[in-house]
DNA sequence: GCCTATTGACTACAGCTGTAGTCAGGGGGT
DNA sequence: ACCCCCTGACTACAGCTGTAGTCAATAGGC
């Protein structure tokens, strides 16, 4: 039961949903669509599109209808990565180590999440 | 002059031709299209649709094309990292720290490889 | 030299994605 | 009661990607 294929600006969208837990269309159209500078409709469309494939779902609330995502916020990226590492890399890390080696900016906070994913993945190596 | 988007099966075989330094259509369509179920004309028509993309350059020998990539055979995965990591997440690491840390297996050597792009991170800032 | 297998160009087409217009209905202000 | 704005449904369409058929040329074997 794969998730149907996402595309990219679907997939941002899905993720300022996630963010904003619970948002109307106008919302929607408003924080996200306007500063791309999408139509209304076109950001409704995309998100009955994300609704029939089952990514976001939503309430009628006072006579607007409010959109959540089925999955948790991260899920959603998490999930995409997985696709991505798998069809795209065919399951290998190294050309995401290799690229994150040659880029030129990696902020404290990231190199600080790659840190302690190390660490992470050191112990629990060593449990097993 | 940002390269034009390339799709994920485009990416496959344009890394099938890029180990397999020098093949032409007949090669790749045995080698790669055939364990896939796709016709040589499918074949060539992806390795075309590259070659206009200014991923592939081809030289007569012999009365047959013979593709080779226009960067390294890295480079073309590394490549496709940056454009997932720009387009897909935004520039964002995070997912793709989350998705290892959830992730099952991660071998010895990928570990290693982290552990080493973090010592390469953390020399690196130390010098600017 | 002729026939067959290979090669390459062109054409086609469906599904997905990005984008948007339009129209009808509902709700609220005056 | 009326008009306007917001909302939602439907329709449309172009570009990209994946996939393939067909046809003409060509090269090599016999």
């Amino acid at each position: 039961m794969s998730k149907p294929s996402i595309g990219d600006q679907e997939l941002a969208l899905l993720h300022y949903v996630a963010e904003h837990e619970s948002a109307s269309v106008g919302e929607v159209a408003a924080g996200f669509g306007e500063p791309r500078g999408l139509a209304r409709s076109t950001v409704l469309t995309m998100m009955e599109r994300l609704r029939t494939k089952a990514y976001l779902k939503r309430r009628h609330v006072q006579g607007v209808y409010r959109y959540v995502t089925v999955a948790g916020p991260g899920e959603v990226m998490t999930n995409a990565v997985g696709q991505f590492v798998e069809k795209t890399l065919s399951g290998s890390l190294s050309p995401f180590v290799a690229w994150m080696s040659e880029r030129a900016e990696v902020s404290d906070s990231e190199l600080a999440e790659l840190e302690a994913l190390v660490v992470q993945l050191q112990s629990r190596r060593k449990e097993s």
